[in-house]
DNA sequence: ATAATTAGTAGCTAACTGCAACTAATGTCA
DNA sequence: TGACATTAGTTGCAGTTAGCTACTAATTAT
């Protein structure tokens, strides 16, 4: 925190954690920090952005330095939510943060880093800022699942379809319905099965799929947009 | 340009002009300009967003004022469209810029504001940074469009099924098919019937609708995100 | 063996989309 | 005046998709 006020840049990393969506949070080190916690986040020097002339986006690199960072390993999706600038302060007294969303693999987090993560329903008390953007960026993760293959990030290289659809149903918060989801899926050309099949211990035993998308067959899909309008979700 | 670089408001403003869809673009003053056109921006202070505890969000305070200045009436919707720090120079020397998009209701510009309306498909040149922000602008404005009435907002208080249908189109950029829209509309309970009509000269007069949403008959909709997971979009 | 548990599939119905074709109301023009 | 063009608005049909219910399949627990 020097004279001049700088912009951050804050990261909410999720991950699934314990059968539900966890935020990644780091203790807050500045002095009048009472057992607080904040988002991982670092300042953005003006300078940067001037120099690197090259660097295809600052703000894109430095997020997921940030990531990189708090969590150990790399996310495995990262994208900006927005910038915040209103009066609620910054922990670091940043005049303006951008906000990143990202998710990352369940994995055990390096001892003493100061990490740690929280169920998204049940946080810490945190600035007002950052709270705001952690509610922004939920929001924004859960419609950006069918743009980006978010899910897909959040498991290894081979999954079940059972896994496959508790992770949307836990970053959606809303259940599916089993045979939807599949026919669904399979219509969609994005996975493949392997040879290798999963026991869970309990119940029949579950093939492994790998996240294999193959170009759309001529049917409603396709980056141009097809499909009609949908009037449902305007409501007020 | 003071020697300390500061952030940047930069927006977006479109309307339905000609038939086309078309972004407000003023003249740039600086010196070394020439012949050049830059979407409208103002600089974000650092002090203010710290003095102004009260204000809701500072950024979309100011991006309204920019807005309503550039064209010198109140954009009649503004969202924020993200955050923009790479490389490529921006015309005032903002380390850092938010971009916002919006629209507003076709109208005449007062003569001599040094502004005018491109069409969006044949836009002058323009530093590097200002040509990212438009195509990330344009292309959340078409994301969004489900989610918020913007088409609605750039219609007047009553207007026609068929002028809306054209503004979807304009805005989404592909034709839709007429009967499964008011189908879908209908549906959707979004508008109300006027006992008035409107005789565009040729044809048979349309009768002219108004903006009422009703909350949603238990059908699909809802902000909760019924429906099944949209896998069409994820290609790679 | 039998129950419990999880994986995976099939049939039915309801809803929705796109298409084509239709009716309705107005202006244009011979 | 009457045929034609133009735009508004509706209807019926076929194909697709989603949710529901119910079913089969394969494994562990008792």
């Amino acid at each position: 925190m020097r004279g001049v006020p700088t912009n951050s840049v804050d990261i909410v990393l999720c991950t699934a954690h314990d059968r539900q969506l966890a935020v990644l949070l780091v203790r807050d080190e500045s002095k009048r920090a009472r057992e607080r916690w904040t988002l991982p986040w670092a300042p953005v020097a003006a300078r940067d952005t001037l120099d690197h002339a090259a660097a295809r986006d600052t703000l894109d690199h430095a997020a997921a330095r940030v990531a990189l960072r708090a969590a150990g390993a790399r996310a495995s999706w990262l994208a900006q939510a927005g910038a915040f600038a209103d009066g609620s302060r910054h922990p670091g007294g940043a005049a303006l943060s951008v906000a990143y969303v990202g998710v990352t693999r369940p994995r055990a987090l390096g001892p003493s880093t100061g990490a740690h993560w929280f169920p998204a329903g049940d946080l810490p008390p945190m600035a007002p800022r950052h709270r705001a953007i952690i509610d922004a960026a939920l929001a924004q993760l859960r419609e950006r699942m069918d743009r980006a293959p978010v899910a897909f990030r959040l498991l290894g290289a081979t999954f079940t379809l059972s896994e496959l659809q508790a992770v949307y149903e836990l970053l959606l918060g809303r259940r599916l319905h089993k045979a939807s989801f599949r026919r669904a899926l399979q219509g969609a050309f994005l996975v493949e099965p392997t040879d290798e099949w999963k026991s869970e211990g309990r119940g029949r035993p579950a093939q492994l799929f790998r996240y294999a998308p193959r170009r759309q067959r001529g049917g409603r899909g396709g980056r141009g947009g097809r499909g009609g309008v949908r009037f449902e979700l305007l409501g007020g």
